[in-house]
Order: C-alpha cells, then structure tokens, then sequence
DNA sequence: TGTTTATATAAGCAAATTATTATATATTAA
DNA sequence: TTAATATATAATAATTTGCTTATATAAACA
C-alpha cells in the first residue's frame, strides 16, 4: 500500500461526510476545479445556507479551503490535507462531473477562473 | 482509472454505510477473515441487535453475505459485488485490524474457522 | 455614503440514525 | 420434547442530520 494509513476513526468521520450525494458531488467537482458559493447553488439548486452548511463541515474536516476573490469566496480542495490521497483514491471511481461546469458555462454562469 | 465508474448516488449509499466507526472496522475485519455475530459482539462490546443492525445494513446494500454454519451465522465480504473493488480501495488505506482477532483468540472465544 | 451582491451564521424543525429492551425464530444438545 | 444458544426483528427513545427562514457580515459599486 501506497501512504500512510489513516485512523480507523477520522476515516469513519471523512466517509460520513462523503456519503452525502451533494457533499460526494461537490468534493468530485473540486477535483478538477474551483468553484464558488453561488454556482454550487445553481448546480445543486438547493438554498444558499445550505450550500454554505456543507462546504463548512468539508472545510472544518480539512478537504477543502476557501479563499475569498473580490466579493465571492472560492473553495477548492485541500491537497496538502494528510488525507487528501484518501479522499483521492476515493473520487478515481466516481464518474466525472465535468457536465455540470459545461451547463454552467453554457449559462454563462460560471464565476471562479482557474 | 481501473474498474467501472461508480454511480455518484450508489457511492454516497456505500460511504454513509462505512461511515461509521463499528461498521468500518467490521468490514476491514471481514476484509481478511470471516466472522460470526457474537464474535462481533465480543469484540465491539456492544449489544446482540445492535451487531446485528449493523450486520443487515451492510448486507442490504451487498457488502456483505451470510452464510449458516451450524447455529452460527458467518458474515464474509460480498466479494462478487460490483461496488467490491470501490470498497478494497478504502480498505487498503486503513491499518490493519488483525489485533483484534488475536485478542479473541486468546480469551478462547474465536468461533469461525476459515 | 448607501445599496446591492455574495456569503456565513443562528434558530428551529422534521426526518433519519443508532442505540436499547423485549420478544420471536432456528439450531443444537440433553 | 425441552432447554440452551445464536441470531433476527420490533418498538421505542435519544441523538444527529439537513433543510428552512431570518439575520449578520463583508466587499463592490453607484
């Protein structure tokens, strides 16, 4: 096995907070890009709270980090967190997301640039 | 990546279910050696049921597979499962539980033999 | 400055989760 | 057949979760 191990119990703790669809979701889009607040809501069409309520328990768990651009704040995924290659080896088996930045695109909503 | 993509849904269903610290541990456990309920029981010093919740939660969603062995119920990984590579992926970051088999050895209460 | 836009936080509530206790079922053994 | 053992299921209670609405904060812009 490639890494370390990760602790049976932070790992309970990463898994819960992954086995959540919009959290999961979220998490596989950050992967490849950036995203702000505002264009997760109009991808998850869910309110603005609770957007903000599932980036906090991902923040506060460490595998994603937020920086503020001008009037929006970008989140994107912590891969200096120790269980980046975890939460990594995770998305390698989930479908790629990149149809959800193409609609937004296609919008012309999409805000963060990379 | 190798092996299938796993449905975004059907991963978050399978995360929720290993996002649990007794059912994470049962799994790794089960990822090298069979295992009955009441070994569980010993082991987690939790109540019958509760082992058994555990059990049929992960049995639903075809982690795991039962078989009768005279009055005991053995619990063995699904590994004919379509999510069993997604779930080895995990297994492989966490340390190895083998202690605990030890541990029950030496009280004389191991039960299945494989 | 005051207003708009983006985001966070707090309070409250319904649904889901995880344990418990009590009881049912199935196998083994006396 | 009866008692003991292993397991499952049902009912229930406590806790946690994930949303909602209302409100606060912070940057941008007129």
């Amino acid at each position: 096995m490639e890494g370390a191990t990760v602790e049976i119990e932070k790992a309970a703790t990463i898994l819960k907070l992954l086995g959540d669809k919009t959290r999961l979701t979220m998490v596989k889009m950050l992967d490849t890009n950036d995203y702000c607040v505002c264009e997760f809501v109009e991808i998850f069409q869910m309110s603005q709270p609770a957007i903000s309520q599932h980036l906090r328990k991902l923040k506060d768990a460490g595998v994603v980090r937020e920086t503020r651009r001008g009037q929006w704040i970008i989140y994107s995924l912590n891969k200096e967190s120790e269980y980046y290659p975890f939460v990594q080896s995770l998305l390698h088996h989930l479908p790629n997301q990149d149809f959800r930045l193409k609609e937004l695109e296609e919008q012309g909503l999409r805000i963060s640039c990379d």
